[in-house]
DNA sequence: AGCCCCGGTGAAGTC
DNA sequence: CACCGGGGCT
């Protein structure tokens, strides 16, 4: 049978399009993947040489996953061709091939998210501005907003809008410590996640013949994920596709989650204005999901305003119902999550991968993970605090970068004492004042420390010149050594084994650091190991072309991968590439967020934390676009089921070192109840009488003054705070939201209107209630969607009632 | 120069 | 609660 036969006809239809724009609506569960694939290698059956194809995907992982596929079809040594993998890891290949002309050494260094931020700090000092106001996050943040819009530094100190908000939001120095912070990095020869995007952009607008060039080159394009792309990397596609127009994107508006590093959904929505002649193709049939999982997703989009009309439908089997956990605690929820996984277990014959975990912070998965080592399951946590970020990793790969680009002033920093050489701050403020005012690298000066006369006594000075001797004794092999190798001799050579092995025996955190690098060498062996892909052939082929004088790369040597290619694999994973291959086929239940388990899928997902303020997340319930955001994220994650989908929550939840009293999610109560199943009657309001005394004296403890909400100015719209944050009294304290609704609750005995609201729109199946008339009752079906809910309530004399709960105004009943 | 302790402060999501 | 940075002590 022809590949093409397993497609439906509209799949077909999209794998066929080859030429000219296509934009495909891809529903959840609806065979996506397959398309693209069967897409891709339906072009090379065609002949149509996979150099000139250029795939976009979500992540290396699946780039990697369609690359195998492929290779099944038209051959491995054919497939290995395609130029294929996330945005940022693609451009940042083509950039290393280009990177000079547009002034940046092609082994630049990739500079991730925590050295940018001690980049910011440093500016901030040198600019003698206040962290708190400026704070590091927020200012990168700032920076990488513009940069995705393709504003440099310059464009951004000139318009007056940029400086307008600025100034209002008292931040006018933001545009100055944008210029400082991008010469800094153009003098490291080094980059940030945002560069890699920008400086494609400029490559391409500056250089007609390389935007010619590589027009040419990828004849054929196809981006996965359109509906998170932001508006760089549109630019960069929309200019690369211009003179074949051999465009083909795929996505779904419903599942963009990824605002808020600049994505615009826009993208996709306006793609029919940029390509007036383009072919659509919707896929609506879902092929992963039960029937139930498939209704409740869309009644759940259905709430969203923006989005292309979709009808997503499947002929997979009805399925049970979506299961609700209700838990007291946080950690009653990891208590009763992992339970309904051991059950789930027990009855189905289900392994442990067949389980996911979804919540929407990484902070969650304590809880959890307490129950499963309890109850002896095996997990994995995807992301979270990552390997690549402890210190002892941090501090070898920061010797690992200074000995590629020796300009890399924050890597030098970091290790130039050590181990210990007594190199110390004093020394260092002299080095970097000087360097600052010179305008050049830390390294430039310490390779010609006399021509400054800092002053520094001959010691120290020797100590100084032995270190420059030692990483430049590591550079030497840098291209002719495996990673591993020159890894390795480092680590060693550098002391930092000696080091750690020495603290090994002192401390379990000692021993763990220890491992740690020995985990380290051994990712790098497994790096080594891996057969090399005709693109970093390709690659270092053309570099060496272009410095023609001094050889960079032998024969022998372009087959062996290098530590700089190394470095730069590992900056650009993500989360779910991480997850390494002999880890992938182990029987463990996985848990992560909501946006690492895009494009995942599991039998049986336990969506956790549906709680008001936290999913929805509290920063997003005062706007519509963003909340809706947050309704999409319920969607993916939702979606991501196969068999059943369970939703948990808890009624009270550890926060900030505080106790805080949660509200079920809104969006549970967006699905329709028949599609749900509730938990057993459990006696007894969400907050019973001690509780509520409990917190009532806590209250009185701490509060025998008046506070209000603490209002923030935030581009002109008057917010107010969750947090009180009381500074006018010169107290401040963290104390959640529930306890300003509580006062409100003391202060008002009489009946509070609002609260009954609340509770009547939350009211769920099987909730005692009490009703002025009849009584004492239990919600036995609810229908609609608020204001115009239903319900059917069962009272204690038997009868059934039917009420319109805006008017019923039921209450908890007192038990 | 390095270690430890204290207090203040802060957690959404990520290439 | 967990982390970080500052200050003080050895």
């Amino acid at each position: 049978m022809h590949f093409l036969d397993e497609l439906n006809p509209v799949q077909r239809a999209a794998a066929q399009a080859t030429e000219g724009p296509v934009m495909i609506i891809a529903g959840a569960g609806s065979g996506k993947t397959r398309v693209l694939t069967y897409r891709i290698a339906h072009l090379m059956e065609k002949n149509v040489d996979a150099f000139n194809i250029l795939a976009l995907t979500f992540t290396n992982k699946a780039a990697k996953e369609m690359k195998e596929r492929i290779s099944k079809i038209v051959g491995v040594s054919e497939a290995k061709n395609l130029w294929m993998g996330t945005f940022h890891s693609v451009f940042a290949k083509l950039l290393r091939i280009e990177a000079e002309k547009i002034g940046y050494p092609s082994n630049f260094i990739i500079y991730d998210t925590d050295d940018c931020k001690s980049i910011i700090k440093d500016i901030l000092k040198q600019l003698n501005l206040d962290d708190k106001i400026y704070k590091p996050s927020m200012v990168l943040n700032r920076i990488s907003d513009a940069k995705n819009k393709l504003i440099n530094a310059q464009q951004y100190l000139n318009n007056p809008i940029t400086q307008q908000e600025d100034y209002q939001s008292r931040k006018p120095m933001l545009g100055k410590i944008y210029e400082a912070y991008q010469k800094r990095n153009f003098k490291a020869g080094a980059m940030d996640f945002d560069d890699l995007l920008f400086q494609t952009n400029v490559l391409l607008r500056d250089f007609p013949d390389l935007l010619y060039k590589y027009q040419n080159k990828f004849k054929y394009i196809l981006v996965d994920e359109y509906q998170d792309t932001n508006f760089s990397q549109y630019v960069i596609i929309k200019q690369l596709a211009a003179r074949f127009q051999n465009i083909c994107v795929v996505g779904d508006d419903a599942q963009s989650i990824y605002s808020f590093r600049g994505a615009n959904i826009q993208n996709i929505l306006n793609f029919e204005k940029d390509y007036p002649d383009l072919r659509t193709f919707k896929l609506e049939q879902n092929y992963r999901s039960t029937k139930t999982i498939v209704s409740a997703a869309n009644e759940i989009i259905a709430n969203n305003k923006d989005q292309i009309k979709k009808l997503v439908f499947t002929d997979n089997e009805i399925g049970t119902k979506i299961k609700i956990i209700k838990a007291s605690t946080d950690n009653e929820e990891g208590k009763k999550v992992a339970d309904s996984i051991f059950e789930t277990k027990m009855n189905n014959q289900a392994n442990n991968n067949d389980f996911a975990i979804l919540y929407r912070t990484n902070s969650q998965s304590r809880s959890f993970e307490e129950s499963f080592r309890k109850l002896n399951i095996q997990y994995k946590i995807y992301g979270g605090v990552s390997f690549y970020q402890r210190k002892e990793i941090k501090d070898a790969l920061c010797y690992f970068r200074l000995t590629i680009n020796h300009n890399d002033d924050e890597s030098l920093k970091r290790i130039i004492n050590y181990p210990a050489r007594g190199i110390g701050q004093s020394t260092m403020d002299k080095i970097i004042l000087t360097a600052a005012e010179n305008e050049k690298s830390i390294w430039e000066i310490i390779t010609d420390l006399k021509k400054y006369n800092l002053g520094i006594n001959n010691g120290i000075t020797n100590k100084i010149e032995q270190f420059v001797i030692q990483i430049k004794s590591y550079a030497i092999n840098l291209n002719t050594k495996d990673a591993f190798e020159i890894a390795n001799h480092i680590l060693v050579n550098s002391g930092i084994i000696k080091e750690l092995y020495a603290e090994k025996t002192e401390t379990p955190e000692g021993l763990s650091r220890y491992e740690n690098i020995q985990e380290l060498l051994n990712g790098i062996k497994d790096f080594v190991e891996q057969e090399r892909t005709p693109q970093e052939i390709e690659v270092k082929e053309v570099i060496n072309k272009q410095t023609e004088n001094e050889t960079l790369f032998t024969e022998n040597e372009i087959d062996c991968r290098t530590l700089n290619e190394y470095m730069q694999d590992i900056t650009l994973m993500t989360d779910v590439d991480k997850e390494k291959d002999d880890e992938k086929n182990e029987d463990k239940v996985s848990l992560m967020t909501i946006h690492a388990s895009k494009g995942l899928e599991f039998k049986y997902v336990y969506v956790v934390g549906l709680e008001e303020n936290l999913f929805p997340s509290q920063l997003s319930i005062n706007d519509r676009t963003e909340l809706e955001e947050e309704r999409r994220l319920f969607y993916v994650a939702i979606t991501r089921a196969e068999k059943n989908a369970t939703l948990s929550y808890a009624t009270m939840r550890f926060r900030f070192g505080n106790t805080t009293f949660c509200e079920p999610s809104r969006f549970i109560t967006e699905i329709n109840p028949k599609y749900l199943e509730f938990p057993e009657i459990e006696k007894g309001p969400v907050v019973n009488d001690s509780m509520f005394d409990k917190m009532r004296n806590q209250y009185n403890e701490n509060n025998s003054f008046n506070f209000g909400f603490n209002k923030t100015k935030n581009n002109n719209n008057i917010k107010v705070s969750n947090l009180n944050t009381d500074n006018t009294t010169g107290i401040g304290f963290n104390k959640p939201k529930q306890f300003v609704s509580l006062k409100s609750k003391l202060n008002s005995p009489s009946t509070n209107s609002s609260t009954d609201i609340d509770f009547n729109k939350n009211l769920m199946i099987n909730e005692p209630v009490f009703h002025e008339k009849f009584g004492e009752g239990i919600v036995i079906l609810l229908e609609g969607n608020w204001p115009e809910t239903k319900a059917t309530i069962e009272f204690k004399d038997g009868s059934k009632k039917s009420l319109l709960l805006k008017f019923a105004k039921l209450k908890k009943t007192n038990s």
